[in-house]
Formats: C-alpha cells, sequence, structure tokens
DNA sequence: TGACATCTACGACGAACTTCGTAGATACTC
DNA sequence: GAGTATCTACGAAGTTCGTCGTAGATGTCA
C-alpha cells in the first residue's frame, strides 16, 4: 500500500471536494471550489493526484471523471496518526486534550465522544 | 500574534529537540538529532526560525542559544486546531474518534481523556 | 463545413523548503 | 604569535508545490 504519501495542502483541497460530491469532473471540482478561472490548475493537480494514486480516473469519455482513491475516513485516519507520532510522541491521550481545550467541541459532541469512550471500554474489559 | 504560521517538518523536528533538552546550541541541537554532518543545515535552519520567530537566540556569547519561543502545548494545540479545520470540519468529536480508532491509546490513557470530559463537563454545567 | 466551445496534455515560472559549501571572524593551544 | 578549531553568515543548488499559458484534439451547432 502506498498510502504512505500525504496530501498536499491544495491536493486535499480538491480531495474534501470529491468526498462531499462523488465521481466529478475537472470542471464541477473547480466551480465548487469557487476556483472556475483556475480551471487548468485544478486539471493539473488532478492529474498529478491521478499518478500519485490519491485519485482515481474514469477516461473513457472525452470528459474524464475524477473520483478520491481512499475515503474520508481512511484518510483522516491517516493524517489523524501522522500527527500523532509527529507531535504527540504517539500519545492518544495528548492529542484529546489538546483537541479538547480548543474549546472547539460543543455539548453534543462531549456526549458523542463519551459514548465511544464507553464503546472503547466495553470492547476493552 | 503571527502565531498563524505553522513550522515546516524540518523546523517541527528542531522544535521538539528544543522542548526535550531545553535552551541549546547549534551543535547540541544537531547532535541530539543525530545529524552532526548536516551542522550548517541545522545552523540555516535556526537562523530562518529566528527570522520567523519561531525560536529565540541569545547572542551574547560568541556561541549562540537557541530556545523555542512558543511551548510545546501551545504548537500542538495550534497544529491539531489546523487539522481540525482543515480535515474535520471544525469537528472534535469526529477527530477524536479517528484518533481513538487507531487503537493507540492504552487503558490508562482512555481513563485520563474520561477525567478530562468529567472536567469539561464539570465547568459547563 | 466552418466557427466556436471544451477538454486534455504539457512546459515553464515563481515561491517555499532543505541542503550544503565557502568565507570570514573569533577563540584556543602550544 | 602561528596554526588550528569552532562559530556565524550567506549564497547557491536541487526539490516540491502551486499556478498558469498555450497547443492540440475533440465535440457542437448553425
Amino acid at each position: 500500500m502506498k498510502d504512505r504519501k500525504k496530501p498536499t495542502e491544495a491536493e486535499l483541497g480538491i480531495l474534501r471536494v470529491l468526498w462531499t460530491r462523488g465521481p466529478s469532473t475537472v470542471r464541477e471540482v473547480a466551480e465548487s471550489m469557487g476556483r472556475e478561472g483556475a480551471y487548468t490548475t485544478v486539471l493539473k493537480l488532478l492529474q498529478i493526484m491521478t499518478e500519485k494514486g490519491l485519485v482515481v480516473r474514469d477516461e473513457r469519455a472525452r470528459t474524464h471523471i475524477y473520483e478520491a482513491a481512499s475515503s474520508e475516513s481512511h484518510t483522516q485516519k491517516q493524517l489523524v496518526t501522522d500527527l500523532l507520532d509527529r507531535v504527540f510522541d504517539g500519545s492518544a491521550a495528548k492529542l484529546v486534550l489538546q483537541a479538547l481545550s480548543t474549546g472547539k467541541a460543543t455539548p453534543a459532541e462531549l456526549a458523542e465522544i463519551r459514548k465511544l469512550l464507553d464503546k472503547h471500554r466495553g470492547g476493552r474489559k
């Protein structure tokens, strides 16, 4: 698996569009990003991403259709793992602590996290 | 605050050394990274980081002493916030879910996270 | 068919990042 | 004091990334 390669900033922006829109053309991606003027930029990025294996391309029609090669959650996990190793010495607790300390978690989210913990504990015990 | 600037990969490596070692000379940093051969590389990086404000330099002595400008936890929080915005739509819950799903959290850590949640809930109520 | 629109491919550019070599200044040692 | 070691400063090269312009192929339509 060549999943080791982390998408760059611009690539991530495109992946986000593909995850929410599903398979899309270059034009659709560009418009979704509000970058209609930068059509060829998006095209080039998608071509490179195809080489890297970040997206998959259906070129049966003249207008190619691109699709994310990895699911959003899979990529999220990969990026979290990366941050964990690079910045937190692999300690998930430290990461969660910092995530919560940003104060961006709503009460509903806190409850959700609580449920997650219960599930994890259940699996472990 | 110019804290908006995210350290690059190499810069982060140096910051990690400074956080664990405390104020250090170029040589000490290079040795701590096992890059003694790349002395001038580390020096150049530290010079650039000084310009960027990532580190602070004491140049009273001939051999300058460098120190991280921001604490480890502060930088961690910044990087988590960045990931949160870029990859998780700002949802701390999603991030925590992925962090836990890596399976890297020990039971002790899970307990710790639980405690954190209690504290957060307490503050809210 | 001819004019025009749309698509892909590709090369080139500038900016940021990382690396290293060299020069020059300062300290150390005998 | 001469020679050596160590330090900073700085410029240049190689890479990656993001951007865009242009060329050429293909489709559309009056």
